[in-house]
DNA sequence: AGCACGCCGACT
DNA sequence: GTCGGCGTGCTC
């Protein structure tokens, strides 16, 4: 090659790289490459001293940088462009969420195609595993379609019609419990799926917890081809589902918040399931809203949306009651026969004036309620939203508590057998044994605290020795298969009772369920969080639905203990009024102008000291507050310490910003992130980030 | 963020 | 004499 070479008509192609630096970088288009440069095509490039991926964002034909310096691509995926609309919404993200686009974009495809040297081989076809699955699926069984009531048809026709219109639109689908929202839904999607080029989205919080659902909603599309998007699947078959999404050749696409970025040619719905589940915001990295951001992709295709819940976030319920979206209620229990279980919040204090007993913190009734119901033969469930044993140890000689060295919070006591117990630290992971005596006086006392998954185990397997009992957390269900063991062994009817935290909650129907104890669920009535109540209420409703689902069960009832009453989540619970509910929390929230009645953004700081992490946050404070063009609506909070000030060594700092408007949100945290990036050059070891839409503070 | 280069301390 | 500590500087 000679300096001849160096044409002015170079095609220069500007590339996102998976990098903290927020800007694109230009390389050259290779003169051998046969085809056009295209936006949204993902090549492989050299990028410092190493070769990584990148995807192209814009095609030109000049560059502002050194031409000398200037590489070439090296090799382009065998692969379509990524869809417009994802290339859109990692756009907007990117600026949205304060992030640069290549933290954004990459991460959203597969990690197998990420290397090129993979290329090659996930082109070819997989063994025939798979294959058979989908061979399974073609033989189809009409005529085997549940008949849906008239009010699901209904549903289903004005969704329908939503879809013919070809326009964007969202949908708050609402419905209590075994009121058939998922029935409905699928419905309209199958028939969106009688063409045969088109493709739909369902989200669903966390799949790994309802592995049943792929095969019943795999049964609902009898002949096309459904791929899974998740954590839980392999790098190849995730890679390869991808692709399939991807170049049109599945239909539907389930999975979890990760699936919202899946590029998709001919999406035509997405269905965000339990779309108040908090799993749908990501917590590390990009911190997105995945139900956000599907409203957002399908306002972007013209297609429409459909947001279910039987308690949906005040966010999507209040956007409902104004009219932005399409409310779409489910007011019958789809069963007939069945009837809701009667909800009984009781009164802990009234029971101790009474004068009854409360062992390990479930009371008489609860107790005795129990013993018949397993006299019956039906199933209960206790609720206890705390895992391990006990949640901390204490020296009663000197008031010594279990904490962690390198956080701010108490370490767990959790049972491993019989005799050995140890002493874990939730947020960091630390593990230890228990020690025999107090570190700090030598008293050889050392009692638990509070109550656990474990130790209400321990407690109902003494009071009922001859009841099978079975306990449901984190803890039981961490290797692979063992959740699906134990929720099986409950819908075979082998356990009399089942002892679980919130993951008994979710998804799943038990049918002869007839009982829901909640124990010990006050603790977040005092929450520093805004939304603690809203978490808890839905959380709550979610554990009663649990509850007689199915005429077996019968008379079903949900038995709350409180010493809170009267607190509104009980309140409303009574008679699971969730429109009562949500109206009067939108009108707490409107009286003090919290979301949705303004926008937030929380600006994290962290260090190894805590005056670092606050300084450098107060320093970002102060120059953005100064700065000319800083919006006069937009408020920003004194730096104070996380709730949880320190977490794995790191001391953790919060500043708040408020606005009434988006937009200026959106300008304060620029600004805000313009001098973060400043005072960070000029501070070691100081980390921040900016969360868009916090959902706790 | 990676990954280099670069210039001072305890080891075979 | 070298391995390695992490300071700072760059990535089209």
């Amino acid at each position: 090659m000679s300096f001849e070479d160096k044409s002015p008509e170079k095609i220069i192609v500007q590339v996102a790289i998976d990098s903290p630096l927020n800007q694109l970088f230009d390389y050259a288009w290779h003169e051998d490459f046969a085809t056009a440069p295209q936006k949204g095509q993902i090549v492989q490039v050299s990028f410092g001293r190493q070769e990584c991926i990148g995807v192209v964002m814009q095609v030109l034909d000049k560059t502002d940088y050194d031409l000398e310096k200037i590489k070439k691509v090296q090799a382009i995926a065998p692969l379509q462009p990524i869809s417009s609309d994802v290339m859109a919404m990692a756009e907007f993200a990117a600026i949205y969420y304060q992030r640069p686009i290549g933290e954004v974009l990459i991460p959203s495809i597969p990690k197998m195609w990420r290397q090129k040297n993979k290329w090659e081989l996930l082109g070819k076809e997989k063994r025939l595993s798979k294959t058979s699955a989908a061979t399974k699926n073609t033989k189809a069984q009409p005529g085997n379609e549940i008949s849906l009531n008239e009010e699901q048809l209904f549903i289903v026709e004005k969704l329908w019609n939503q879809s013919i219109s070809k326009k964007f639109s969202c949908n708050l689908l609402q419905g209590i419990t075994g009121s058939g929202k998922t029935l409905t839904y699928l419905r309209w999607l199958k028939k969106i799926l009688d063409d045969d080029e088109s493709q739909v989205m369902i989200m669903v919080p966390e799949i790994n917890l309802t592995p049943q659902l792929e095969s019943s909603v795999e049964q609902a599309f009898p002949g096309k081809k459904l791929v899974v998007m998740h954590s839980g699947i392999t790098d190849r078959t995730r890679a390869d589902n991808w692709e399939k999404a991807h170049s049109g050749k599945a239909q539907i696409i389930l999975g979890t918040r990760m699936a919202v970025a899946t590029s998709a040619p001919n999406l035509k719905a997405i269905v965000v399931d339990e779309e108040h589940d908090l799993s749908y915001k990501q917590q590390e990295g990009v911190r997105y809203s995945a139900r956000d951001l599907a409203v957002w992709r399908g306002k972007k295709l013209n297609i429409p949306v459909v947001l279910a819940s039987a308690t949906p976030s005040l966010e999507t319920w209040f956007h409902a009651q104004e009219k932005r979206y399409e409310i779409l209620s489910l007011k019958e229990r789809a069963a007939k026969n069945a009837k809701p279980p009667l909800i009984q919040i009781l009164d802990l204090k009234q029971e101790q004036k009474a004068g009854k007993k409360n062992e390990h913190g479930i009371s008489e009734y609860l107790l005795n309620e129990l013993q018949k119901n397993i006299e019956q033969g039906r199933q209960s469930i206790i609720y206890i939203n705390r895992r391990g044993y006990s949640p901390v140890l204490n020296c009663q000689a000197c008031g010594w508590l279990s904490d962690c060295v390198k956080c701010s919070a108490h370490m767990v006591l959790h049972k491993i057998t019989e005799q050995k117990k140890n002493l874990c630290c939730h947020h960091c992971g630390v593990m230890r044994p228990v020690q025999k005596v107090c570190p700090d006086c030598g008293n050889t006392d050392l009692s638990p605290l509070g109550k656990g998954t474990q130790k209400i185990e321990e407690f109902l397997s003494e009071r009922f020795p001859k009841a099978k009992i079975l306990r449901i957390d984190a803890d039981t269900t961490r290797t692979k298969g063992s959740a699906e063991s134990l929720f099986s062994e409950i819908h075979d009817g082998d356990a009399d009772i089942i002892v679980g935290t919130q993951m008994i909650a979710k998804g799943h129907d038990y049918q002869s369920v007839s009982l829901v104890g909640v124990i010990d669920a006050d603790a977040s009535l005092f929450s520093q969080d805004f939304r603690a109540s809203e978490r808890l209420f839905a959380q709550l409703m979610q554990v009663a639905g649990r509850a007689g689902r199915s005429e077996e069960a019968g008379e079903s009832k949900v038995i709350i203990q409180t010493n809170y009453p009267e607190a509104s989540p009980y309140k409303y619970l009574r008679h699971a009024d969730v429109d009562g509910f949500l109206e009067e929390i939108k009108n707490e929230r409107q009286l003090v102008g919290l979301p949705p009645f303004s926008y937030q953004a929380l600006v994290h700081g962290e260090h190894k000291t805590l005056v670092q992490a606050i300084d450098m946050l107060k320093d970002a404070s102060q120059l953005a507050k100064s700065d000319k063009i800083w919006p006069a609506n937009a408020m920003l909070s004194d730096v104070i310490p996380r709730a949880m000030v320190r977490i794995a060594g790191k001391e953790r700092a919060q500043m708040l910003v408020e606005s009434e408007s988006r937009q200026d949100l959106q300008k304060s945290i620029e600004i805000l992130q313009h001098y973060l990036t400043e005072a960070h050059t000029k501070r070691k070891g100081v980390g921040w980030y900016i969360e868009r839409d916090p959902i706790s503070i």
